[in-house]
DNA sequence: TTATTTAGTTATCAAATGATAATAAAGAGG
DNA sequence: CCTCTTTATTATCATTTGATAACTAAATAA
């Protein structure tokens, strides 16, 4: 297999993931923020804690609405934010106890809906989606070093 | 492995996916389209024909703002509209000749950085790569029967 | 010490998006 | 025929987002 029909079944599969998580996610976070804040929130529950310009990098956004966002968030006490001991320009956000509650709720609607989506997968099946999840982030979906 | 850790490792997973799309397609689109409009174009380009009831469906969107996306694409002569001829109702939405050379050339740049991202990986790993593309599109990320 | 760079904020305005209501036209079922 | 449903459009308005400029404060380099 050459690398081009590679590249054409990864875009066919990120089609795919996305269109599964899509339906997964759906309406599964609450009304009370936007699509933005949830995919930032989601961000910041993965990898907490994390900077204002790691959350630039990652979600495509620049300082100034990131920044916006957050305070957004914060006003809404679902993140907090706590200043680095050494660099004082730096801050580190985490979510709050709302903000864990909300996104356990948001998790929970979504990993039922995952469970019925695998309720018939056999032992031998999840094996196999359990390694092959390895062997791509592992391989292909790695984190590449900042410049 | 029970499954609620198995879903844990998929929100990693597409966490992951998330942040690798991203940086595969970081400034591919042409400046003269928005995110939303690369979205479309993306998953007609993939799935084509679509209607623009699968579009709403797919995308989370209205049926009136996806009409609306779909004729600012049309206007700008990036997609067709061909009627069906059974349902009267329907549309077919393909990509145009200028839209495919679009999508043409923003995958020509993603392609670029995906060969790039696995220049170091033995024949070994990327034939381990491509089957566990196929084992997830096959036993997680499959198409669900609509409702 | 004095630049210069880095991290983040605030303000502002145009543009894009989300949501809703009203409409039209065709198919489906009685 | 009449009603209900599906598919899509147009119009409208509030909200969100993107982009930019101007700014503060802290760290770093000269």
């Amino acid at each position: 297999m050459d690398k081009n029909a590679l590249f054409y079944k990864l875009v066919s599969f990120t089609s795919s993931v996305h269109r599964v998580t899509q339906e997964l996610t759906k309406n599964a976070k609450s009304h009370s923020i936007s699509q933005t804040q949830y995919n930032i929130l989601e961000y910041i529950s993965v990898s907490q804690p994390v900077t204002p310009s790691e959350i630039n990098d990652c979600q495509n956004m620049s300082m100034p609405n990131t920044s916006r966002e957050l305070s957004k968030l914060s006003n809404k006490n679902l993140i907090e934010k706590i200043n680095d001991t050494e660099d004082r320009r730096k801050q580190y956000i985490r979510l709050s106890n709302d903000g864990e509650a909300m996104m356990n709720e948001a998790f929970a609607t979504i990993e039922s809906r995952f469970l019925k989506r695998i309720e018939n997968a056999s032992i031998e099946d999840l094996d196999d989606i359990e390694h092959a999840l390895e062997v791509l982030q592992t391989k292909l979906f790695y984190s590449s070093d900042k410049n």
